[in-house]
Order: structure tokens, then sequence, then C-alpha cells
RNA sequence: GGCCCGUUGGUGAAGUGGUUGAACACACAUGCCUUUCACGCAUGCAUUCAUGGGUUCAAAUCCCGUACGGGUCACCA
């Protein structure tokens, strides 16, 4: 019995053909050095930092070449399969601003080649296999896992290599007329590829990122479809998809890079043109005194949801991707900043192959930068946005007078030098609740050095009757503030404090302190003169009235 | 265990044989400024590039060994 039997019995409904597929998907019109790349996750519910790590970068080759970003949804494995995965994996583009150009989502698909859901393209993949049978470089193998267990266990005790090759391989010399007998029987199989290679001889990768890495070739005879699905493999779906969907460049993360010869033999044997790689190194955590894989059940930070829960700028987060992704991003991007980050020309082998700390106080010094250079309307629509979701109830208090909010956010933010006290949207309540009436409820008031409410009253009365002023600029005001000093028996000028302390029952830092206590509760805030402008004379009034 | 990748300060790292007495940024420390905090400014922070050997006039940079870390060896991706 010849292959191509054997294969119309396993796939006796297949009747298209590699080439009519290729017919369908044709070479893509771009213009000349476009990229194609793909963010390709399995939906296993978590949106890893790492995978959004891979598609900034995929998203950027393709972008800054005039190329196409697509969305592929590698849902092959059943078992592991969330529902809500793919909803998840979308919001977080969404955040990012980084859409595919191709896609399926809820129901409708974007894109000539598709289906980009894998589940869906199982009729494209058995053709592919139908070929390879038909070709003998691939076959059936009946061995059950428990086979498979013993083998490896013998394999072990002979200190061999451990995996389905060689003589190893039982299934692959049995006659196509046992196959095909087996398989009428009804017993339980799956394909697995034939190799032609050699293990004792060597292949010459050539990766985006480390350089030229020597190999064994592969001889693994390692399974392309799986038994109980019929589902491919991811190395066989590699091979078939980023073949149709026309794949110039795949990001993946550094665990693949064994596979490659695998991949390498699969992509010879079919005669296809095979992708550039770029492999990109894992985030790590620093653990007590160990490095490991940043987790998603130890780390918070290892989750896309924590980075829009705390309610990061997406340009933040890409800056600190990009520079763990490109050791000169940081440089490109102090001596351009203001250019948008499509523009920066990365170049592969400066990716990090170690395998970096993803540092969380990095991404807050950026994203602080990042936020101060923002207007007040910039800040005001982020927060607007970032509450909706996230924090409904101040959402409602901050909207209430839009112009009100902004002039908080405005505090100290035009001047050359603009506050940095904000690395992220949920750190803004932290900021500047003490502005709200309906947040300014029965605060705990953090008193300095002067803690006698007695003296404290004395203060706030005096200011009040003798020297606040509306319509002060900031000078007068200051200045009237050390006129009180110096009627209170303080000391105005700091120097002079410092050199005879005893002189004065204190110096104009213990008054301002107890001003910006009695009206903030806070020791530490912001321009005292702006939160009072912006507070009125009557809100002051009020909340000078409430110390007792 | 086999195969592969890696190892420059607290962190990300620059660096591919000689103005590197190891850049830059973050963090940290100290000081200045200052009504608090933040900002800003100034200074400090690896005599040394995992380690041993070799090549060379010259090595973090090239070669070999060792150690350590990571990845992978599934009908998971």
């Amino acid at each position: 019995m010849t292959d191509k039997e054997l294969a119309n019995v396993i796939f006796p409904n297949i009747t298209k053909t590699i080439e009519d597929y290729e017919k369908m998907y044709p070479e893509r019109e771009l213009p000349e050095g476009a990229k194609v790349t793909r963010f390709a996750p399995s939906p296993t519910g978590f949106v890893h930092i790492g995978n959004i790590l891979q598609a900034v970068l995929d998203y950027y080759l393709a972008k800054n070449s005039g190329g196409i970003f697509y969305l592929r949804n590698e849902d092959t494995d059943t078992k592991r399969e969330v529902s809500s995965a793919v909803e998840k994996i979308m919001d977080a583009l969404k955040y990012m601003e980084m859409l595919p150009d191709e896609y399926e989502f809820d129901g409708s698909v974007v894109g000539n080649y598709g289906p980009y859901v894998q589940s869906e393209r199982k009729e494209i993949y058995h053709t592919f296999i139908k070929h390879l049978i038909e070709i003998g470089r691939a076959y059936p193998c009946f061995c059950t896992s428990e086979e498979l267990e013993i083998m490896r266990k013998k394999q072990e005790a002979k200190k061999g290599r451990i995996g389905y090759h060689g003589g190893w391989a039982k299934c692959r010399d049995l006659s196509n007329e046992e196959r095909i007998e087996r398989i009428k029987n009804g017993e339980k199989f799956v394909i697995r590829f034939k190799s032609m290679g050699n293990y004792d001889r060597k292949i010459n990768y050539e990766d985006l990122v480390t350089g030229v890495i020597e190999f064994p070739q592969n001889d693994e005879d390692f399974v392309i479809m799986k038994s109980e699905d019929l589902l491919p493999t991811y190395h066989f779906a590699h091979l078939v998809d980023d073949h149709l969907m026309h794949t110039t460049h795949v990001v993946r993360g550094q665990e693949w890079l064994p596979s490659v010869p695998k991949h390498v033999e699969l992509f010879e044997t079919f005669g296809f043109k095979q992708p550039k790689y770029i492999h990109s190194s894992l985030l790590l955590k620093q653990d007590g005194n160990v490095r490991r894989k940043i987790s998603k059940r130890k780390d918070p930070e290892a989750l896309m949801e924590y980075y829009m829960e705390h309610g990061y700028p997406r340009e933040a987060v890409i800056e600190s991707l990009m520079t763990i992704l490109n050791s000169n991003y940081e440089e490109w991007r102090d001596s351009n900043p203001e250019a948008n980050y499509l523009d920066f020309e990365f170049d592969p082998k400066k990716v990090g192959t170690s395998g970096a700390l993803y540092d969380l106080e990095k991404l807050d010094n950026i994203s602080k930068n990042l936020i101060s250079r923002m207007s007040a309307d910039q800040v005001y629509d982020n927060l607007v946005h970032y509450t909706e979701i996230y924090d409904p109830e101040f959402n409602k208090i901050v909207t209430n007078d839009p112009d009100y909010t902004k002039s908080i956010l405005n505090i100290e933010r035009v001047q050359d030098k603009p506050r940095k006290d904000f690395a992220n949207f949920s750190d803004i309540k932290k900021g500047i609740w003490y502005m709200y009436d309906e947040l300014f409820d029965s605060p705990e008031y953090e008193w300095m050095k002067i803690t006698d409410i007695g003296e404290i009253k004395n203060i706030l009365n005096t200011y009040i009757d003798e020297f606040y002023s509306e319509s002060d600029t900031s000078e007068e005001w200051f200045n009237k503030v050390k006129l009180m000093c110096d009627k209170l028996g303080y000391a105005s000028n700091m120097k002079e404090y410092k050199q005879n302390p005893d002189a004065y029952k204190g110096n104009v830092a213990d008054i301002s302190t107890v001003l910006r206590v009695a009206l903030t509760s806070k020791s530490q805030t912001p321009d005292l003169y702006q939160i009072m402008n912006i507070l009125g004379k009557n809100r002051i009034v009020n909340r000078f009235k409430d110390i007792s």
C-alpha cells in the first residue's frame, strides 16, 4: 500500500491541496522592506508583561517598516483555554494602543489571511499534514503515553538522549498495511513528522539577536498532530500559519531557541522561506538572592492588569519595555524627547540576551517624567478615563467641576521644572483628595512642631483677621506670612533663626506648616499659596473653623 | 544527564584589542536651594568587568578550561 492511500485513509475528506491555499493567501503587497509580525498568545486567561514586551516589539517592527501587525489566537491547547482570555488580550492591546491590523474577535474577522484562530484552521493544517504523509514524511504513531514513559525511563537508564528518534521511533517503520489496519480498528494515534536529520551533523542557524548558533540537526520525530482534538502542535501550526500569513519576523521568548532545529527542518521539508526570529530575553525578578522568571502567581506586576489598574500611562509602559528591549533606546529618547517611539531605529543585535530584572522603580521614574510633561488638560483627561473604570466614586467628584479639578492638577505644573509626584493615575487621588470637601471629612491632622491647639488657633485667627487677603500675589502673600511671624514672635528669616534659635518661638516654616496642615491635614503638599487660591476664602475660613 | 544561551556596580546597561583613570539612566548617600514635600543643582557610589590560564607591546574586549545562572528535552505553548 502506498503512502498516498494511507493519507487518504487518515484524511478522507481533505480534497484541497497546498497550492489551493497558497492561491487563497497570496504574497502580501507591501512596500520593500515591510515587516509582517504577529502577536500570537495562547488564551490562558492571563496577559503576561513578557507577552506585552514581545507585542511592543512586534508592533514596532511592523509600524516602523510600513508592514502589518496581526493577532493570531493560538488556542490549540484545548485543555488550558479560558473563554474570556481573548477579550483580556484585546483589552491589553487597546490599552497599549497597539491594535492589530488583522484579527478575529467577537465574531468578526478583519483581514484576508484568516481565520486568525487556530482551532478554526483545522482543515488547512490537515491539508499540509496529508501532503507530508503522501510524500512519506509523516506517519501515524500508536504509542500510548505509558509506552512513551517506559521508553523515556529506558533511555535515562542508558544515559542516552531522551526522545522519539532513531531506533526508538517504534511506529516509524510500521508497514502501511499495519497502520491502516490499526486505524480501522479504531486505535488512537498522533501524527509524527518523519525526520531525516542526523544528530551528529550540525546546522548553523542565524538568530537576529544572538547571531549564529550551532545546533545538532533535528532527528526527533516530533508530534505534529494530537490524537484527541486533531489539532496541530505549536511547531506545525507555526509552519503553516506563518507561511500562509506571510510572517517575516517572529518575536518569541528565548524558551523557543531549543526548538529551532525542528522548525528549520520543517520549513526545509516544505521548501518554504523561514521567517527571521528574534528571541527575546526573559523578564526576571529578584527574589531574595536568587533571580527567577517573573511569575504571574507571585508577582502582581507580571500581569498587564497591574499596569492598567494602577493607571500607568501606556507611553510609560512602552518606554520602559523599549528600554529593556534595546539598550540604546534611553539615549535616543534623551536626545529626541518628543519623538514617537516608532521612529526609533531598532537594532536586534542590541536586545539583551541575559534576562533582565524588571524594575518597577525605573517605570515609576519614566512615568513621573512623562506625566510631569503633560498639560493639566491631558492629565485631567487621563484621570477621568482611568477613574471611569477603576474608581467611579472619585470619577464623580473629579468630573463634577472639571475646571476646578484642572486648576488643582495645574499646581506647579506650568513652570520650567514641573513637579513629578504622580507615577500613575491612581497616585493622583492620594495627592489631591484634600482639595475636595466631600473627601475632607474629619481628617487626621499631621501637626508637626506646633501641636498646642491654643497656639494653633491663635495663629489661624491672627492670620485670617489681620493678614490674609484673597487678592494677594504670591510674593505679597508670603511677605504677610513673614510679617505675622514677626508679630507672634517667630523668626521670619530662616538664617537668623538658625543662628539664634532660642530667641524665637519657632520660625516661618513652623507657621507655614500650621496653615498647611489646617487646610489640608497634610504636612507635605505642593505650593501652599496656589492651594489657598484654589480653595478660596470661604473654604479657608471654614477649614480653620473646623480645627478644635 | 544531553543540547543551547548567558555572566560588566543595588538595577537596566555602554563597551567587539589602545584618549575607558569602565559612558549614560534608575536607585541610594551627602550637601546646596528652600515656607513643607517634590523639583533642580552639586558631589559620591565597580581600582575593575564570574573565575583560572593562554595569545599580545596592550584584553572587559580574542582563545581554552572551570564555576555559577537560565532555558529546553510533552499529544503545553
